[in-house]
DNA sequence: GTACTAAGATTGTCTTAGCCC
DNA sequence: GGGCTAAGACAATCTTAGTAC
C-alpha cells in the first residue's frame, strides 16, 4: 500500500486516524497506533484491511496501491464515473 | 494482492512461475515455490515484489490489487491508452 | 520440466505503553 | 483531542526439501 494515498483519502473524508481504524473493525485501543503506522509507512496493512479502509473512504481498493499520482487520479475518475 | 490476477497476467505473458520469479529478482532456488504460493493465495508478496512483477508483466501494479473483474479490465484499458 | 506443499527458519506486523503538541 | 513511536508479543512469509504429474 502507498502510505500517502491512505492519508490523502482519510483527510479528504475528514476522519481521524482513530475513527477510521474503529470503522474498519480495529479495536479502539490500538486503532490510532495502527493507522498512524500505515500512514507513515512503518508497517503495511494486510490486503483485507486495506479493502475495508477503501470501502469506508469510498475509493477503489486499488487506488491505495497505485504509485503514480496521475494514474491514481485517473482511477478515482474512473471509479466515480462508474458509480 | 489478488492471486488470480497474477496468474492471469503471467500466463498471458507466457512465462513459467520460475522464470517470472527470477526476472523479479528472486533466487532461482526459491522462485518456483514463492510464485506458486502467491498464485494459490497461500501467501502474499510484499508491495515492492508485487510492483516488480507488474513491471515485468507490463501491467499497472494496482491491477494486481483490484478485486472487481470489470474494474480490473477497465484499468488495463486505461493503462494501454496512456502508454 | 512445471507446479504444488509441509514445516522449521526468518521477517514482518500488532499491541502495549508511553510520548509530544 | 489528535498523532507518533519503541519494544516485546505475535503472526505472517520464505526457504528447504520433497512430492506429483
Amino acid at each position: 500500500m502507498v502510505p500517502n494515498r491512505l492519508r490523502a483519502a482519510r483527510t479528504a473524508a475528514k476522519l481521524t486516524q482513530e475513527k477510521l481504524g474503529v470503522l474498519v473493525g480495529i479495536d479502539e485501543s490500538t486503532a490510532r497506533s495502527r493507522i498512524s503506522q500505515y500512514e507513515n509507512g512503518i508497517y503495511r496493512p494486510d490486503f483485507d484491511t486495506a479493502c475495508r479502509m477503501a470501502r469506508i473512504l469510498d475509493i477503489p481498493e486499488c487506488y491505495l496501491f497505485t504509485v503514480d499520482d496521475d494514474f491514481a487520479a485517473a482511477i478515482l475518475e474512473l471509479y466515480h464515473q462508474r458509480k
